[in-house]
This record gives structure tokens, sequence and C-alpha cells, in this order.
DNA sequence: CATCCTGCTACGGATAATGTAGCGTGAAGC
DNA sequence: GCTTCACGCTACATTATCCGTAGCAGGATG
């Protein structure tokens, strides 16, 4: 898989669309979940594994990897993924998904 | 996979925390696309497919299912796919994320 | 009946995710 | 020194998902 296109642009990007950009780097998968994950705190990478119901390392890695480039997600000195001051900014505003995301179940019961 | 697990459980579901839910199905491709490309008006399948890059319809149909299912997105008489008032809403928990990828990749220059 | 557009599906090949295992490194414990 | 352990990260085979093209049935229009 050579490295399975981490470093390949983000479909989209093309357009000229930041949004979209955007919209397609965090349409996959885990994505969102990892920023989720790290909205408190920074984890180790095995933590960060453990949140995400153990989820398979190699497609983390290969998020994390995505979300450092684009500048959401550093590593500390010391280990640990952490937000930078803009994944902090992005992670706030999906906050009020929390809160949707509660309504949501209410009202539909999936 | 019988008909590529369109309404199969989200991910996430059993855990009890809707936010996992929500994420997940988020956070499949295209999903967080459709969303954007309808929160304006009602498009066709086709329009809609345009709206995409011309992603293949396949996925497009199953995401639009999944989308119906959750409430978000409803086949308006007469045709149209059209976001329902729990889909605007969600959409509206979006929006803030135009500005942001502008502010994003002028920084970063993805 | 012949188009044209609608929503939707089949199918084969391409790509990405999963699950398990393990690497190299560095910090402790003994 | 040597083991032990956790760290970030990777290999690899299997499985799930996506893509691209083609085409269906139904309805409206001419």
């Amino acid at each position: 898989m050579a490295k399975q296109e981490s470093s390949g642009k983000v479909r989209g990007s093309r357009t000229g669309r930041p949004i979209m950009a955007l919209l397609d780097l965090l349409g996959r998968r885990w994505s969102l979940r990892i920023l989720w994950e790290l909205r408190e705190k920074p984890l180790t990478s095995r933590a960060l594994r453990t949140a995400c119901d153990e989820a398979s390392p190699t497609v983390l890695q290969t998020r994390l990897t995505e979300l450092r480039e684009a500048g959401f997600v550093e590593l500390g000195d010391g280990g640990g993924y952490g937000l930078t001051p803009f994944g902090r900014e992005l992670c706030e505003t999906f906050m009020p998904l929390h809160r949707f995301a509660e309504r949501w179940r209410s009202k539909t019961g999936v």
C-alpha cells in the first residue's frame, strides 16, 4: 500500500473551495471521532485507540498523519497526541453536535 | 453484505452514546457533503450527484438511504431530496465550518 | 410510441478499513 | 547488563466499502 496515500491531497482541494477539502477530510472514517476524543486532553496513541473502540492502528495512524498535516493535531514532545489551537477551534465548532445528538436520538430512537 | 449495509445500525449506536452514532454516520464518505449541498434547496438525485463531483450513484444512494433513516433527509413528493427540519438544524450546526475552512486554508495553504 | 428525466440498482474492479502481529526506541525495575 | 513495558508506528492478509459504468422501471412530454 506504499503508505496508504496519507499525504495525498485531500479530495476537493483542487476545486478551490476549502470547505470541500475540509468536508472530505472530516468525512473519512474516524476523523471526527479522533478530534472528538482529543477534545479534552491529549491522549497517547494507545489511549486514543482504546477510546476509539479499539479501531485498527493502521487507520488511526493514517488519520493522525492527515490531521497533523492539516494542522489540527500535533504530537507533543514527550509523546501524546493533542489538538493544536487550530484543531481546538475546529472542535469547538462541533461542540453543539453533542446536544444535538441527544435530541436527535430521543426523537428518532436510533 | 446483501445490499451494502444501508440499513445496518450505525456503528457506535450500541454504546448508548448518541454522539458516537452521529459521528460515525457523518463520518462516512459523502455524508457531510450531501447535507452541505442540500443546505439551500432540495436537489434531484442527479443534480445532487452533479453537485458532488459526479460521485458514484451507488454510494450516494446508500448515504441518502442512511440519512433518510436517520431523519435528516427526505424525498419530497414530486421528487427531489431535501432536508427535514431536523436535517436543517444539523446543517445549521455545521455552518460555522464554512468560515473556518476559509481561515484554515489561508493559514495552512492546503 | 419515442424521448427524456426521475429514483434506484447490478456488477466487476479498485481502494480503504479491519485485525493481528510485531518492529525500533526509550524509560524503568532489578 | 538485561528484562519488561509502553511508546509511536508499520506489515500483511482479509474483509468491507467505494468507484465507474451501465441499465432498470416508472412517469411525464411530445
